[in-house]
DNA sequence: TCGGGGATTGAAATCGATTTCAATCTCGAC
DNA sequence: GTCGAGATTGAAATCGATTTCAATCCCCGA
C-alpha cells in the first residue's frame, strides 16, 4: 500500500504538501495540486487512518452500547445513529453488551484507550458514578435513558407520562384489574413506566395489587412466562400493560394457549411500536417511541460534544404517541355506549420512518 | 491521560522497558517489573491504542457488514461473531448497509484505510470481482453466502436442499399449488432457495407456475403485499413457502385480513426460525438455521486469516433443521389418513442457543 | 582474577500521517 | 531596481506505542 511519502516522491513534492492537498487546507498552487492528485490516483493511494488518528488524536468513531441487539427497538435507534454518523464521516462501533456489566466495562475501556471519540449509551448497567466520571472526561450521551441530578446529555421520551397514558387507555375501556409486566427494575425507564402505571391507577382511585406487577427482562419468553403466572392467579387480570412489545407478544401467546382470547378476555397494551406490533394477531395497541429520531438526536448530541460545541437542549424529551390497534378491543360493560362506531381506530400498518422502502 | 513516557519516568526506566512489561515479552527483572506496574497503577495508565495500532499495523477490529440490522436473523449471527471476538480481544465494527451499494463500498474503504484487520460479509451487494480482489489482499469471510468458483472462505447452510425440504413438506401434506415468496433475486441465497423450491416441485412431477413465484425483499411488508397479490389470483395457492420468516409473518397477516385461516385455508412455511416464529399465531413451521453457529464460525475463520493460519474447512456448510409447528396443519384431502395422531409435532418454543436466558 | 554468556536495560528508529515554522518565491508598488 | 506582503513549499517535530540493536550488568566457571 502506498504511503504519503510515496505520493510525495512521485509528485516531486514534500509529504507536507500532499497532506495539504489531502485536507484542502493551506495554500497549494494549482499546478502542484494537479501533480499530487495525479500521483495519488496513479498509486491508488488511500490515506492510512492509523497514522492520521494518532496525529490528530481522533478516530471518527463512536461507540454505541446496546443491551440486546435482538430487540428490534434498538435496531431502529441504531439506524438513526448510523445515518447521522455516515453523513458526518463517522463510523460506529457497536457494542452488544447482552446486559453484562463486564462486557459493558470492556467497551468503556476501549473508549479510554482512545479508540473512539465518543459514546452513546442506551440502557446502561454500570454504576451511575462510573458513567458520571466518564462523562466528565469524554463525550457521552444517553439515549432512552437519563441520570437523575446529573447533567449528562440525554434524549428520551417521558416514560412516566407515556405509561400513564397507556394504562389510562385500559382504564377508560372499563378495566379495573390491570396487570403490569415491567422491564428489569434496575433500569430507570422500567421504574418510570411502573410509576406511570401506578399513577394512572391512583388517579382512578384504584390501588395497586402487587400480585399484578411482575418483573420481566424485555424478552418474548419472559412475557410469555409471566403471563402464565398471572393467568394462574385466583383473580387473573382482565388487562395487561406490558413495558415493551416483545413481552406483550409473549403474553398474547400465553393467553391464547390458555384458550382465552385477546382482547375479548384479556386486553393487552405494549410499548415501543416495533414493526411486529402491527403484524401479530391481534395487532398490538402500543406506545410508539420515535426510535429513529432518538438515535439521530443522540448522535447529533455526541457530535456536538466531540466538537466542543454547546448542545442546544442537553436534556431532550421527544414526543411519543399511543397507537391504538385491536389488542384492547372496545369498552367493557356499562362503559360501552353502543354508539355507531364500535371499531377502534386502526393504527398504521407500515411504519416507515421516512426511509422509503417497498 | 498518562503516556508510556510518563510511566517510564515515574518508574525510572525507559519506555522500552514499560513496553516489555506491558506485553510480557522480553526479559524484565522482577524488581523493575514491580516498579513499572506500580507506576502504571499510580498514573491509572491505559495504553493508547492508536499508537500501538500504528506501530503494529493492526487494529484488533473486524468489520461486519449486514444488509439490514432490523432483521432478527442477523442479530443472532452478530451475537455469534461478537462472542468469539470478545473472547479473542477483538472488537467488531458493525456496518448496516441498508442494502445500499454505496454504503457498502464506504465500509470497504474503511477496511482499506487499515482501520480494520478483517471483514465479514453477510449478503453482499458489491460486485463479485470487487469482493474477490479485496479477498486477495485482506482477510475476508462470507457468512450465509458464498461465491461460485471462488475460494473466498464461507460458512452457510445448503440453501438449495433446505428449500427443497421445506417445499417437500408442503407437498407431502397434499398441496399442489404452492407459491414461493423469494428474497431479492440478485442475492445468491434467494436464487438457491428458489431452485430448491423448483426442484421439489419437479421431483413431484409438478411444473412451476410463474404466477406463484413472487420476489420480495425479506421484509414483513413485502410478505404482506405479495401475499395480497397471490390471494387476488383467479386460482390462489393453497400453500406458501416464504424465503424467510418475516415475509411469512407478513403473509399470515394478509391471509387473515382476507378472512381466511392459516393453516386451514392456506399453509405457510418460513425460513430462519427467528424468535418470533414460535410466537406468531399460528406458530410458524420453518427451517432453522444455526445462526449463532454461523456467526461463530465466520469469526473464527477471519481470525485464522488474520493470523495467517490455514483454515481447516474453508467452505463450511452447516446443518439446518425443519422445525414443524402449526402453520402447515395436517395432510389435506385423500392424503389425510385419519390416524390417531392428528396433531403435528410441535417445535420448541424457546430457542436459546446455549446462552442461557430466563 | 579474568572472560564469557545470558539477563537487563536503554537509545533510537519506526509506523504514517499532520502541523509548525521558517525559507523561498512572486509580484506589485514605490 | 528594491522592498515587502502574501503565496507556496519543505524540513523537522510530533502523536504514543513497539522493536531493533547495542550497551551494560551480573554471575559463574576456569
Amino acid at each position: 500500500m502506498a504511503t504519503i511519502r510515496d505520493v510525495a516522491k512521485l509528485a516531486r513534492v514534500s509529504p507536507a504538501t500532499v497532506s495539504r492537498v489531502l485536507s484542502g487546507k493551506g495554500a497549494v498552487s494549482e499546478a502542484t495540486r494537479r501533480r499530487v492528485l495525479d500521483a495519488m490516483a496513479a498509486l491508488n493511494y488511500e490515506p492510512n487512518a492509523l497514522g492520521r488518528n494518532l496525529r490528530k488524536q481522533e478516530t471518527k468513531t463512536v461507540i454505541v452500547l446496546i443491551p440486546d441487539i435482538k430487540n428490534p427497538f434498538f435496531s431502529e435507534i441504531i439506524r438513526g445513529i448510523e445515518d447521522v454518523a455516515i453523513r458526518e464521516g463517522y463510523t460506529i462501533l457497536l457494542g452488544n453488551t447482552d446486559n453484562d456489566v463486564k462486557r459493558e466495562a470492556e467497551y468503556l475501556r476501549i473508549l479510554n484507550a482512545k479508540r473512539a471519540d465518543g459514546l452513546i449509551l442506551t440502557t446502561a448497567r454500570v454504576e451511575k458514578d462510573h458513567i458520571l466520571a466518564l462523562a466528565r472526561q469524554k463525550p457521552v450521551v444517553l439515549a432512552c435513558e437519563y441520570l437523575l441530578d446529573a447533567d449528562v446529555p440525554s434524549v428520551s421520551i417521558d416514560n412516566v407520562s407515556s405509561a400513564r397514558k397507556a394504562t389510562a387507555h385500559l382504564l377508560s375501556l372499563g378495566h379495573t384489574r390491570i396487570a403490569h409486566l415491567t422491564g428489569p427494575l434496575h433500569v430507570i425507564i422500567s421504574r418510570d413506566r411502573l410509576q406511570g402505571y401506578q399513577q394512572a391507577l391512583h388517579q382512578h382511585g384504584l390501588s395497586v395489587d402487587p400480585a399484578l406487577v411482575q418483573e420481566g427482562d424485555w424478552t418474548l419468553d419472559s412475557g410469555y412466562l409471566l403471563m402464565r403466572k398471572l393467568l394462574a392467579l385466583a383473580h387473573p387480570p382482565t388487562a395487561v400493560f406490558a413495558a415493551n412489545d416483545e413481552m406483550a407478544i409473549g403474553a398474547i401467546r400465553a393467553v391464547r394457549e390458555r384458550g382465552l382470547r385477546v382482547p375479548d378476555d384479556i386486553a393487552i397494551v405494549g410499548f415501543d411500536d416495533i414493526a411486529y406490533a402491527a403484524y401479530v394477531d391481534p395487532p398490538l395497541t402500543t406506545v410508539a417511541q420515535p426510535c429513529y429520531e432518538i438515535g439521530r438526536t443522540a448522535m447529533e448530541m455526541v457530535l456536538h460534544l466531540i466538537r466542543g460545541e454547546p448542545i442546544p437542549q442537553p436534556q431532550r424529551v421527544l414526543e411519543d404517541r399511543l397507537v391504538i390497534r385491536r389488542s384492547c378491543g372496545t369498552p367493557r360493560r356499562r362503559n360501552d355506549k353502543g354508539s355507531g362506531a364500535r371499531m377502534p381506530v386502526e393504527g398504521p400498518i407500515h411504519q416507515s420512518k421516512g426511509r422509503g422502502k417497498a
